[in-house]
DNA sequence: CTAGAATCTCACGTGAACGTCAGATTCAAC
DNA sequence: GTTGAATCTGACGTTCACGTGAGATTCTAG
């Protein structure tokens, strides 16, 4: 498939899809013309991708990580990235769910009869 | 307390704090000779605004979610905010907890027999 | 074969949350 | 009063994951 149907299938921007390849992290096969192709399963590893972006992870950890997801071999190195990066999420989560409850107290909190309704009274 | 006690008290650079009172979200009183002074509470308020950054709030929600925290008066426009907000966390949440999944399924299965110990064999 | 849509390669722009350097001023201690 | 550390106000630099033209080229449909 080529590159606009590819960005299409995965919901991604175009651009969003040169730049992983100028990453390292999307292979492409070229036309005679220069032109990008790519097979079905592009797709899926461009969601992958998105969902370690959308975890924190930066390009170069996710450059790390490719590879031991695609051929199942983990490097020391790798492993050790990949632990500290679990763990990192955990505390991110951690820290997610603290910030959420405050929220969700205030929340709450605004649903009481002595405060519902009318929004702040300057002279009440 | 001073802008530097401040940062150490909270664990954040003086920059921050500069940059949080530029946004509107930390107030400070001034001596005669235009440096900050802020109360013991400050400390708190600082950790708070790191956990709503943390949390992935622009200057501009945290801004429009302080009052509530400290005032306890919800407008109804902030409470959309809030809850917005707090959705946005739980899907965030959700996203985290799998690709943490992927990562740690990796991190096992790389505890494998077959797989432990040796690091990419070129001509294995 | 030709028009028009899609894609190509630069390369600068963006927004957020600060980092950092410069030069001037102020504060705390001696 | 004087020194040295802390703080002040700009203002430009940084990083990341793209956005956004510009201008040229390639593919596809009729």
């Amino acid at each position: 498939m080529r590159i606009g149907e590819l960005a299409a299938a995965a919901g991604v921007s175009v651009r969003a899809l040169r730049y992983y390849e100028e990453q390292g992290l999307l292979a492409s096969r070229r036309s005679a013309g220069g032109h990008r192709h790519y097979p079905e399963s592009a797709a899926d590893q461009v969601w992958l991708i998105q969902q370690f972006y959308a975890a924190g992870l930066s390009s170069k950890a996710i450059l790390a990580i490719m590879p031991c997801i695609e051929t199942g071999e983990v490097t020391p190195e790798a492993l050790a990235l990949l632990v500290a990066e679990r763990d990192r999420i955990d505390r991110q989560v951690e820290g997610l769910a603290s910030a959420r409850d405050r929220l969700d107290t205030i929340i709450t909190t605004a649903g009481t009869p002595s405060c519902t309704g009318h929004p702040y009274r300057p002279a009440g």
